[in-house]
RNA sequence: CGCGGGGUGGAGCAGUUCGGUAGCUCGCCGGGCUCAUAACCCGGAGGUCGUAGGUUCAAAUCCUGCCCCCGCAA
């Protein structure tokens, strides 16, 4: 069988690469132009640009699906289109390049968290269990029916970058059985419910204001935000104006808070107490920093930073 | 030339404005106290202050070039 793949960052690289191992038969890439990245604004390809190149195999470069594309991917005559974080939406022109449509691995359990930002969403929401989806994809934003799902539970203290690896290799898995049974007439997909379509909230897209901490949320709030947002785009609160990263924190249980909490537990303010790094946040809550980054410097840990103040630090409440 | 911060013993910082060969909080090594300790006390090792050159009696501190790291923005 024939297959186009459509994705561009990282974990989209890991699977057209563990779709070729597995042998599937990936006859074009379709990927997202080459971007300028960093500081010095290099252009350079995507992920999957590079391993499609690698490869062999035909790469188009599009950052939309336009009728020129899609008579590009045409050509190729595929069966099967599979997309994974490709950074657009598929037009109904587009969906119709294949013989047997698009399927795409999306990474939360649907109809829970469709929308661009799954992973982030899970963990900042406070999930327990999340895990993967392979849909048919049809004109609506992730709406569309099941082939298959696999669940797997949210680690305490596990962030999306963490998160986001387990989630690919289970797609990879999940697509890897799927695939045959597609192509051999066997998978019947299922219809999502469509009231949790409607009631669902959806996973909107994270920027960096969304990512700004408030003081004032509790303890456990705001570690699932930090964890959320690590590594992209990651947490970040100011003092006196300089921005900080928070790259790992904890909210400590009632018991350990109560034992810590001060008088002055002024909201944002850093206190130390044997080795730990504490915040003063809302609702008489304290949560532990563990690893942070100050603007022009390299992350370290919270206790390292502890130890270079020289007076007492007080985070900015927030917007 | 997008804006900006930084490179000081193993870690995080101070010192640079007003030049005079290095300090703080830790870590490490040894010893002590203790039932014990991440606690406390005593002692010790470890730095060509990113790099090249310049000014000077004298530079981490002033001047110039270069390298590297990072935040923001894209």
């Amino acid at each position: 069988m024939r297959i186009v793949f459509a994705g561009t960052p990282a974990n989209a690289e890991a699977t057209l690469a563990a779709m070729v191992a597995g042998g599937l038969d990936v006859v074009a890439v379709l990927t997202r132009p080459d971007a300028p990245i960093g500081r010095k604004r290099i252009l350079t390809p995507s992920p999957v640009a590079l391993t499609a190149e690698r490869l062999g195999i035909p790469v188009i470069k599009a950052a939309k699906v336009d009728s020129g594309t899609v008579s590009t991917i045409k050509a190729f005559k595929p069966d099967l289109g599979v997309i994974v974080a490709y950074g657009a939406l598929l037009k109904p022109e587009a969906l119709e390049t294949t013989s047997l449509g698009w399927i795409n691995i999306h990474y939360s359990l649907l109809p829970a968290w469709r929308g661009a930002s799954p992973v982030q969403s899970s963990i900042w929401a406070g999930e327990r269990e999340t895990g993967i989806t392979i849909f048919q994809l049809d004109q609506g934003m992730d709406t569309g029916p099941v082939h298959m799902q696999i669940p797997t539970l949210i680690e305490p203290g596990e962030n999306s970058g963490s998160l986001l690896k387990r989630l690919t290799a289970l797609g990879i898995s999940g697509l890897l059985e799927l695939v045959p049974r597609i192509a051999a007439g066997l998978s019947a997909p299922v219809e999502q419910d469509p009231v949790l379509l409607k009631s669902l909230p959806t996973a909107r897209k994270l920027n960096r204001d969304l990512a700004r901490i408030n003081w004032n949320a509790s303890a456990r709030e705001i570690e699932c935000q930090v964890l959320a947002m690590n590594p992209e785009p990651m947490a970040w609160t100011t003092i006196g104006g300089d921005s900080i990263r928070i790259l790992d924190a904890r909210a400590l249980g009632a018991t350990s808070t109560e034992a810590l909490s001060q008088g002055d537990s002024m909201i944002g303010s850093v206190s130390i107490h044997s080795n730990k790094v504490f915040v003063h946040c809302g609702n008489q809550t304290l949560l532990k920093l563990l690893e942070l980054q100050p603007a022009g410097k390299n992350p370290m840990a919270a206790t390292d930073w502890a130890r270079g103040l020289n007076e007492s630090v007080i985070f900015d409440g927030s917007k």
